[in-house]
DNA sequence: ATTTAAATTGAAAACCGTTTTCAACTAGGG
DNA sequence: CCCTAGTTGAAAACGGTTTTCAATTTAAAT
């Protein structure tokens, strides 16, 4: 999925619901998706002060939730405290490696897994609709030798 | 590991660390162990206020914060913005499934997912200190016929 | 182009769970 | 008992998030 057609898929949605198309969003979504992943709010206001600074971090925010309601971004939270957005690209599903030590995050998959989720959940009775696994530890840089 | 073993436990904590044993610690721990795990600091509050209408919010978040200090609670967080305890009864690890209807929470456990957590890792050069596998979905008695 | 209704914006205030402050009050060793 | 350090409850502070509100902008309908 390019950026291109992320962009246009949120245009999509504005336009299906009743919603404008704004200087703000576009500057907002550009430089969201531009800037990678995994970013705070606050992370993002701050870099979109640099070029424009009369945008308010209540826009910031009011954005965010709409690219999460969109489709285009996904909201998480990896217990620092502060909400954390990605932008849904071709890596569709994934789960998180955190490290501990300097914040860096990494994605990876694994069908194993999930297919153990879904016998696990079977044998209780449950139907899963998402699910959560992240590994908080030391990424090799920050090991210690 | 017995409630008594916990008490146990909670009270050497105490000890060690020069902290004293109270009237309202007692009774928190009580109830903490009485109602079940994954309470909020709010719940168990509420819990309290019944029997021991004195006893404050803050001397409730307080006792909890040192159970989890002490090693016989954990925190956890289900993405419902608040922060919730269990006992760190016998089973020594576990993971969550959360039910999005009732709020129902099980536990269980599978070495096999473990397994391949450590293998994932490994993969990326991580040192695994703890993870998070939250499986949300519907339990047995909310999942529609 | 102009008008107009509805959506959007930025700043500031409200929110909400959590944590801290502070003066009054205990626990428990000496 | 005293005395000191730890604890308590109420209320205030906190920090990230969300809402309010008057002013502004979008874009559909003239």
């Amino acid at each position: 999925m390019s950026k291109g057609k992320t962009r246009a898929d949120f245009m999509e949605y504005l336009r299906a619901k009743g919603l404008k198309t704004t200087q703000q969003r576009d500057v907002i979504l550009d430089e969201f998706l531009r800037a990678g992943s995994h970013l705070s709010t606050e992370e993002l206001y701050l870099r979109l002060r640099r070029k424009h600074p009369s945008i308010g971090y209540a826009t910031v925010h009011r954005a965010l939730k709409l690219f999460a309601e969109s489709g285009i971004a996904e909201q998480r939270h990896f217990g620092d405290g502060q909400a954390r957005y990605e932008a849904t690209g071709q890596n569709e599903h994934h789960d998180h490696l955190i490290c501990t030590a300097c914040g860096r995050i990494l994605e990876f998959e694994d069908p194993r897994i999930e297919q153990l989720q879904d016998e696990v959940a079977a044998r209780h009775g449950f139907t899963i609709e998402r699910h959560r696994l992240e590994l908080y530890g030391l990424c090799k840089d920050c090991r210690p030798a």
